[in-house]
DNA sequence: GTCTATAGCAGGATAGAC
DNA sequence: GTCTATCCTGCTATAGAC
């Protein structure tokens, strides 16, 4: 394989460069010359791997954003399992500081949901491709852990909806924290995420025993 | 006045025009060409009214964003006073209501909404000037208002969080609605605006309640 | 598989007539 | 204040040598 290690490498590179990139500037921000340029190779590069530019966009999602995606759930179902019983309160918090610390390192998480909130903001072909594969599953392997620890009462709206809820808290903490160091007015250290995952666990079983009166949680 | 009709029109329209097309596809995605089309007005007319594309796109904040969050705001308190008592059910359903449905056409809260989760992506000197003079000042009013509503134990990090999280997922489900809907499987009509407001309504008192043991409210 | 060269076009900005 | 014409730069994409 050795001698294919610089054919697989500029692919791999050109994936890599451009994910950080499209992260920081976005789609249009960015222009190929500088995705080549970073990955150290040719600016025909892009167009002989990936066909064009929007497609080089569509395969760093394929090939990075959705295993990473993956990683980081797998690392939650993996920190529930270090207790022995799963309360409410346990599951929230993994699922918190999974997405908040998680398996990634400082700059990956960043890129992470970065280019997450900007496909929030202007949906593309990528954003199809993640509900269907990523969100979707995972939201309902979500409900379907939460929902044997609430009433039976529930609705299964109001319990989608919470679930929601919680990620739009774990997502807004995490991606939004330009707004949340500046009104907090400290740093987005390790300290804050700790306190920011046992709040946002607090204040989401808060939630969701109010929804439909008291609930069993452990924890 | 009749005479600098048309002066006045050129830059107004522009502003317009520009806020949409932003909000539509970003800074990076829109020309001076295709607004100044759309604005029905020569190429010339963005460099001579202000400068440069930047710059138009800052005062797009100033002469329209900020005036209508100020109006967004106004809105909340004058529905607050529509009842005697301002229960903490009552808070944050106004405010939910407020910016999810609000004094906006459809429209223009898309517009807004848009370009918020713009700046939270992908921030500029545009948020450095809303966090200063909308959403700091907001916030503040916020907490003071809940300050009274809430046993005095509660530490003031956490009630901004709190605030900060009931923002988060008005925002979530206001300009996250693509995926919302998406995952929901329904239409984005009043009905469901109504449903997300009680629904965070109740999801976060239940979380402010949970933070510091019983609360009093009313409603 | 990599690179150079370039076609072909769109972008922001400006000068200067009216 | 408005408009045309134009400069110059940068972009994507491709053809074709190696």
């Amino acid at each position: 394989m050795a001698e294919n290690e610089t054919q697989a490498d500029s692919r791999e590179r050109l994936l890599d460069e451009a994910e950080m990139l499209f992260a920081q500037k976005g789609f249009e921000g960015v222009s190929v010359r500088e995705i080549t340029r970073a990955a150290h190779c040719n600016l025909a590069a892009v167009n002989y791997y990936f066909g064009n530019k929007e497609n080089l966009y569509l395969e760093v999602f394929r090939n990075r954003w959705m295993p990473r995606a993956r990683r980081i759930q797998e690392s939650f179902r993996q920190s529930l399992k270090g207790e022995g019983h799963q309360s409410l309160n346990h599951i929230i918090q993994c699922l918190a500081l999974a997405f908040l610390k998680g398996p990634l390192s400082e700059a990956e998480r960043k890129c992470h949901h970065q280019l997450m909130a900007r496909e929030m903001a202007q949906p593309t072909a990528a954003l199809e491709m993640l509900a269907e594969q990523i969100m979707r599953p995972f939201f309902r392997e979500l409900t379907d852990m939460i929902r044997p620890l609430i009433p039976e009462g529930i609705q299964e709206e109001e319990l989608m909806l919470s679930a929601m809820g919680i990620f739009a808290m774990i997502l807004y903490f995490g991606f939004g924290r330009v707004a949340v160091t500046r009104l907090l007015g400290c740093e987005y250290d390790d300290a804050l995420r700790k306190r920011l995952s046992s709040y946002i666990a607090d204040f989401s079983i808060g939630g969701l025993q109010r929804l439909n009166g008291e609930i069993h949680h452990g924890g």
